[in-house]
DNA sequence: ACCCGAACCTTACGGTGTAAGGCCGTTATA
DNA sequence: TATAACGGCCTTACACCGTAAGGTTCGGGT
């Protein structure tokens, strides 16, 4: 074992030393990463040097980059959950968080991934999960019903924001539309036809034409139940 | 550059040596392996093994790995299309499409993972969409609404499969419901009151509960587009 | 007999997540 | 005040990844 030459610090110690870390701040600047260079582009190492820190100083904060990420949710939830505040009408107060869950798709679109992969498990993430199925629960249902229209609305929201994000990915790419280089018009006429409808413009209509058509649903539903 | 000493093949000279590789047989073992050991298993290394080939040999048929990953998308597919056949009502067929997408989440879990977030770009992809969107068309949807319920629908699915993948894998772990571990009866009531019927028996029944209230949607709106 | 190209192998590069352990300044304790 | 403990960060190392570059083998066409 060779004796090193009392190196002082390979921090280049400036007069503010940086302040130490924290969960939230590691989980915010991940988000960040994300953000600016994509989920995949996310390492350990990177974050660190992102961080002005190596990257092994991430593991005392986090065990695993898997729980760094469930602290990417939380962050992600930070955004959406304020949808839920209000004493307005329960069915206004769910519609507005769904809509926040797609403003997500739409603000982080490379961190989507994130919300749409990772089950519930830290205390914010089941906070927010309380607060939802307690709008569906202010609105009339029971839990029943909430289970079935929670895995109705949550799923739609997912699955097209896991589509859309695809999509406003495809679009700054070199090609615009690129899925129309792939359809031919002889063999495809349908893709040729639907996917006009499928452009970045045209989402905003499609997600509300969603959600308008899954909560008229609901409200069928409580009027029913109410008679 | 060394002379090395005239290794005959590393290979073991079987009396059969192996038929040669093909982008499907490739693509079915990479399911294989998929289903079996998890996607996040799956390298180009153990493909290989498995394949008794070194990994480099799979690039002689697929560029990539994620073109590989296409063409495990296409294998799901495969499985996937036939519910499109048949003469029967389009709305029929449509359906047993979406149960059969559906059946992918319950029979290649740990692959569904490759549908939802892979885009159509293969022919084989392509051609599926093309029989999707003409029962669309069959059923009397023009262009738009085709857009605004395939979104709908597909969207719902993937975001459904996506979480009921979730759900089994947690069957399958040492505690049952993992949930309910994290979720407190004291804090969590909402999510304890739900949480039941969110499990995996009783998933057949949320996911014909979402199809029904969106293909009921869809009848409506043909009724009233037809008169 | 020659060559060619397909199929496969070898090696190597620069990344990854993370286990194990060391160093150092602060803080608590004796 | 001396010492011990600890939190926070660093270093090293390991096994693995996708894949670029180039080499070997071999069947078949000319």
């Amino acid at each position: 074992m060779s004796i090193r030459p009392r190196v002082v610090s390979p921090r280049p110690d400036r007069k503010k030393p940086r302040e130490p870390l924290s969960r939230g701040g590691i989980a915010r600047a991940a988000l960040q990463l994300i953000d600016a260079e994509g989920l995949e582009q996310l390492s350990m190492r990177r974050l660190g040097a992102h961080l002005g820190v190596e990257a092994m100083a991430l593991y005392h904060h986090f065990p695993s980059k898997a729980e760094l990420l469930d602290g990417v949710l939380d962050c992600l939830l930070d955004e959406t959950d304020p949808a839920l505040d209000g004493d307005d009408a329960p069915l206004l107060r769910l519609r507005r968080c769904f809509d926040a869950l797609r403003g997500v798709a739409i603000h982080h679109p490379r961190a989507f991934w994130v919300l749409a992969s990772r089950r519930f498990r830290t205390e914010r993430s089941l906070a927010f999960y309380e607060r939802l199925l307690q709008a569906f629960a202010d609105a009339g249902f029971d839990a029943q019903h909430t289970a079935r229209y929670f895995r109705l609305l949550a799923g739609f929201v997912v699955g097209a924001g896991i589509a859309e994000v695809g999509s406003r990915a495809m679009q700054g790419a070199a090609t615009p539309i690129l899925l129309e280089r792939y359809a031919d018009p002889e063999r495809h006429p349908r893709i040729t036809e639907v996917v006009p409808h499928l452009r970045v413009a045209r989402l905003d209509d499609i997600f509300s034409f969603g959600l308008d058509t899954l909560f008229a649903a609901m409200e069928k539903d409580l009027r029913r139940m109410r008679r």
